[in-house]
DNA sequence: TCTGGGGTCCTTGACCCG
DNA sequence: TCTGCGGGTCAAGGACCC
């Protein structure tokens, strides 16, 4: 008899969450193809779909123009992330009645440790059961779940089962379960790796596991192919904990049409650079590295970054480094800013800024007036002070691009 | 055909330093 | 003083994931 595996992972991800929401919400969407993402006519991606759009081939990440020539009769809505965000709080809070090993991975997917749930419920498919009733009672929704001895079995499963789904891979039929998987379904084998793969006739989990590692390393590089070379045989972590630490904080933005004024593209980044403060300080992390990415009309992207003195939280310090990083060329289609290197919030010195030296007093104000724009953004959006906020930039010198402190960083 | 936003990780090349 | 080398760090870009 056999004694199952040493530990049994659960993957748990909601079917097609956003529009499922938005059908569980409106009664009269239900049976309809239902898109949540940009609108047609603009630009963007489909976030997520129903069922019903998936079958006019529209999926998620799909340009919105090309799903809307796919289905132009679909109903196009734009996410509510505060309220999926809320479904997905509840969901949560059913997982955690049933084990306290969750690790939630995005919005709507957990990886669970339900090893210690055997002698308690019964075998791993009454688990998955129970939990996927436990949540259709609590938010009317459907998930779907994969249950084997590591992580990657149990996330291939549960796509495998999709939608309303339930599979158990045990550890006896691993190889034979992923042999039969598209080599597709391995992390790491993206719209670059695929292409390798399928040149040399490999389809199949099992056509990957015919070559050696060192044949994979000559195709696709040492990392990834030491990753497949594992994945392929089943070899995969079965810890669940805590998501390791941030390691980094960006916010972007991409312009309905591509900007070319100046002027445009520095409100813009002066408002990111205040979203990003305000996300850093509420983490309580700071960045010393600040990275600016352009994306320019064609899609070329650039990224460009900076190692600051020290670590910091500071709106203005964000925005006059990245912007001291801007090199004016084509029209730009997106802009961001970003912060990594992170630790903890350092005291600015009153030599960050040449000349500028800040006594305590000034510090405070500043400190003031930053949470003063900050939650003007929050409520209105990163626009609203580009117009009306130019006597509280006076004041607080974010008209002004502030002395960049050159003498201080390290310029490649 | 047209490609959002927010992440992580990897590779590569330049540069610095002992 | 100059040169080569290897390691570490940094910057930039790419691939991938959700």
């Amino acid at each position: 008899m056999s004694t199952g595996p040493a530990r049994w992972i659960m993957h748990l991800d909601m079917d097609a969450f956003y529009a499922a929401v938005e059908q569980r919400d409106n009664p009269a969407l239900r049976g309809l193809p239902v898109v949540v993402g940009a609108q047609p006519g603009g630009r963007g991606v489909v976030a997520t779909c129903s069922y019903e759009a998936r079958r006019f081939g529209i999926h998620s990440a799909m340009p919105i123009q090309e799903a809307h020539r796919r289905c132009p009769d679909a109903v196009y809505l734009r996410p509510r992330m505060a309220h999926y965000l809320e479904v997905a709080r509840q969901i949560r809070a059913v997982m955690a009645t049933c084990t306290p090993v969750v690790e939630p991975i995005s919005i709507d997917e957990a990886f669970l440790d339900v090893s210690g749930l055997a002698h308690l419920i019964g075998p791993p498919a009454t688990i998955g059961a129970q939990i996927k009733a436990a949540i259709r009672d609590a938010v009317g929704l459907t998930a779907s779940v994969g249950i084997g001895p590591n992580r990657l079995v149990a996330k291939i499963a549960s796509d495998f089962g999709k939608p309303d789904g339930l599979v158990v891979v045990p550890p006896e039929q691993v190889l034979d379960f992923l042999g039969g998987q598209p080599v597709g379904v391995l992390r790491g084998v993206g719209s670059r790796t695929l292409p390798i793969l399928q040149r040399l006739g490999l389809r199949t989990v099992a056509d990957l596991r015919r070559l050696s590692l060192t044949q994979l390393q000559a195709q696709v590089g040492p990392r990834i192919a030491a990753s497949l070379y594992q994945q392929a045989r089943g070899i995969a972590s079965d810890r669940v904990g805590e998501r390791a630490a941030r390691r980094s904080l960006s916010k972007e933005t991409t312009f309905g049409v591509d900007v070319a004024d100046s002027g445009v593209l520095r409100d813009t980044l002066r408002g990111l650079a205040a979203e990003v403060a305000t996300a850093a300080r509420q983490e309580g992390i700071a960045g010393r590295t600040v990275t600016l990415k352009i994306r320019f009309c064609g899609f070329e992207t650039h990224t460009r970054q900076r190692r600051l003195p020290r670590h910091s939280d500071d709106a203005r310090t964000l925005f006059a480094t990245a912007w001291s990083l801007y090199e004016a060329g084509k029209p730009v289609r997106l802009i961001g800013l970003g912060i990594a290197d992170l630790g903890a919030p350092e005291p600015v010195q009153p030599d960050l800024f040449d000349g500028a030296a800040e006594r305590p007093a000034d510090n405070d104000r500043e400190r003031r007036l930053t949470v003063a724009v900050d939650r003007i953004h929050a409520r209105f959006g990163v626009g609203a002070l580009v117009s009306a906020a130019d006597p509280m930039d006076r004041a607080r010198g974010l008209d002004e691009t502030p002395e960049c402190p050159q003498s201080h960083i390290r310029v490649s």
